[in-house]
DNA sequence: ATTACTATCTTTATCAGACAAATATTACAA
DNA sequence: TTGTAATATTTGTCTGATAAAGATAGTAAT
């Protein structure tokens, strides 16, 4: 009977401002740095409560689109796209199928990212892989140890130069690490299959087609280290 | 003299808030549905005034976090990881960066789903994909109408039946658009020098790799189809 | 003329309190 | 048990007030 419910999807004063603001910063062309009229202008010219206009200042204040200078006034900000997902990801608030799609679209990304990595990959970087795979593997650990793990990804990112894909990349941290303890129980079964099939790819591996960059057998090899995933996500369809 | 500018960084106490209400949220841990305190409640609680809180509030239900069934109270909701995105996304606001950034995002992500495409394309999808491409030649351009263009793109996420990427898709488009738009006469003799070397790749190729199953071609076409742009990210760098 | 100081004004941050309207709850009647 | 009326609850919105940070302008001092 849930389902019967009627969507109250009542728009509010404060959503309304809050479009009509988008509207207008777009309309003015506003720039970074730009200042914006003051909250008594403001809020008289959309004929609202000065404390309905400031909810909606408070959106944009969370997602970094306006900056108050305290007293002084308020002006345009660049917002990163980012900015507003990073409080709301919570993975105890998703749904399965949202956490299984974030997992889906982080493989695909760090698949995509191939041919970045390719191009832009230094010596420097290797070395620090090295390092980073030599601590995982210290540890005496069959499996990676998290730290290991999540820097070695990390560095993947961060060689492609690309601010919003590593931002991006740690946003996501959370829902990927949330997904590997909640769901640890049915990724085992696949995993000693994998194991058993010899066709687990390690950090190490990875790095050994990227000192001899071979983008063809890093993508082969990369598709491989995520098979995990991509035999249980596939299994849910 | 600007970078010395002290950054002020004051944090409200409608920040404070925000935080103090997102451990509660997870402390509690709250699920989606999970009924909330009512405003009263909460804001003497944390010792602010109503307004604060309120302020605090909408920032949540911006994000999708929480849902006020009005004069009923609160309850937790499904945030959309990029609900937040959405609105602060102004090609406007951002730095060039950030810009390319998202086009060198979008780029891989969309090489990165070339395996989802392949395992879970359908014949129908297949039709779809002809119709659309044939409405874009239909117009008898060299390139393709924009918005045949867009669905032939969309239609690619759309097939990997990953929400969230296709609805990342959907917020960084408006992105795109402003690049292409922008930087045009960038990327023409860009353009030129691959029609002349004869290394354009269109989307009836794409298709044609599709209908074949060839992964492995697919994947080289999708990238030259996006030569025209990482030959220019790469020469930014 | 430049600097230092003071007074005043502007503007955001915060608070307090009010009312309307939608909904829930309760009490009562049929 | 069902239908109706009265009451209470809660969000949405408005009004108005105060504090404090900084801007501005004026004045005094060097």
């Amino acid at each position: 009977m849930d389902s019967l419910k009627i969507n109250s999807q009542k728009v509010t004063l404060v959503d309304q401002v809050e479009e009509k603001l988008i509207l207008y910063f777009k309309e003015k062309g506003l720039r970074p740095g730009s200042p914006i009229p003051n909250e008594m202008e403001l809020s008289s010219a959309l004929g609202v409560a000065r404390s309905v206009l400031r909810e909606a200042l408070s959106r944009f204040k969370m997602s970094g689109m306006i900056e108050t200078r305290t007293k002084r006034g308020m002006i345009m900000a660049e917002p990163s796209i980012l900015g507003g997902m990073k409080r709301s990801v919570n993975p105890l608030l998703m749904n399965e199928s949202t956490i299984f799609d974030i997992l889906e679209f982080r493989i695909a990304l760090e698949i995509g990212i191939t041919g970045n990595i390719m191009r832009n990959i230094t010596d420097e970087n290797i070395t620090e892989l090295e390092s980073i795979v030599n601590m995982g593997i210290a540890l005496g650990n069959n499996k990676y140890a998290p730290i290991s793990e999540y820097q070695f990804h990390t560095k993947l990112y961060e060689i492609t130069g690309n601010k919003t894909i590593m931002e991006f990349q740690e946003i996501i941290h959370p829902v990927l690490n949330f997904i590997k303890d909640k769901h640890k129980a049915l990724f085992e079964p696949i995993s000693e299959q994998l194991v058993k099939n010899n066709e687990v790819v390690t950090h190490h591996d990875l790095l050994e087609f990227i000192k001899r960059r071979d983008e063809e057998g890093y993508l082969d090899a990369i598709k491989k280290h995520f098979k995990l995933y991509t035999i249980y996500l596939e299994s849910r369809k």
